[in-house]
DNA sequence: CTAATTCCTAAACCTAACTTGAGGTCAAGT
DNA sequence: ACTTGACCTCAAGTTAGGTTTAGGAATTAG
């Protein structure tokens, strides 16, 4: 298999794991771009196997499909996407990791103390929401999200 | 306002930063049980303040509306809930969530490695997907996603 | 050459988690 | 009493991210 071969949909589908439909959505979503053969049907780059590997990821990440493509669009047009490429699109990623774990070892990090301790259950914990005091700050469970009460300066 | 009170939906939407008509829909779907008024209004528990709080931080965490069922199911029926209710419920949301917070740090570790150094950019990165030996173990990122050639045994 | 695969498009369908709209009732203030 | 705003139900619409189906055309194996 040379380097300049191109690969069916359903070939691309084997070495992506993604099924044949979704391929086509992510193309009609522009998230690949397909030549076509004299037939019609598409035929894939090998580079577009690490393409939708890249999409699968995002995906993991909680990004969606606009996202990913946005991502993906600030690669260069016409030439390979060089390190420097590839470390701007890797920044933002770990922005948005980085406060995804944040958030989440917050919330961990406060769900022993409060779910754990019976909070959620009935009138009285002054940790979880004093006296309801939070409905002057607005909306939702706050104390849990960060916005802790003075009590807990820790 | 005495403990005795009832809220309606829309307090109960304010004290909460759900919007009403989300709230109907909690209660169609079982996470609350709201008692009613003699013109069939809905009249809610205080402590439905703190459920609603609870349903909202399980779905930050990513649990669906089902599970989320489930989990408020665990709860006593008849009496109020206690330490080891919670306790109890405590413990499988942070199984799920330790996993989900490993899992994204896999992710972002791998991301400098990998993604930062262009792997995904061309056709020579061993690191990434050696000779597209990958294929053989079947479809997906696998590298990225923890399935790591044996180089990198760190 | 023929049969079996694979691929094509377009449109419909699917699930989750809600929102919106229509048509009507209830509650609170004056 | 009246008016206004909050509520009610039920049905349909919405978005994301695909899958399924129908009816054909292209490719591949023998």
């Amino acid at each position: 298999m040379k380097p300049t071969d191109r690969l069916s949909i359903g070939q691309l589908a084997e070495r992506t794991g993604l099924s044949v439909s979704a391929i086509r959505y992510y193309d009609a979503q522009d998230l690949i771009e397909a030549e076509r053969n004299a037939g019609g049907q598409r035929r894939f780059m090998r580079s577009d196997i690490r393409r939708l590997s890249f999409v699968q990821i995002m995906q993991q990440f909680g990004f969606s499909i606009d996202e990913i493509r946005a991502l993906l669009q600030t690669l260069p047009e016409g030439r390979t996407p060089n390190k420097a490429d590839w470390r701007q699109i890797s920044r933002s990623i770990r922005h948005h990791l980085d406060s995804q774990i944040e958030t989440l070892e917050k919330l961990r990090d406060n769900l022993d103390g409060c779910i754990g301790c019976g909070c959620l259950s009935l009138r009285n914990c002054e940790l979880y929401n004093p006296q309801d005091r939070a409905q002057k700050k607005g909306a939702g469970p706050r104390y849990l999200l960060g916005d802790k009460p003075a009590l807990e300066t820790r």
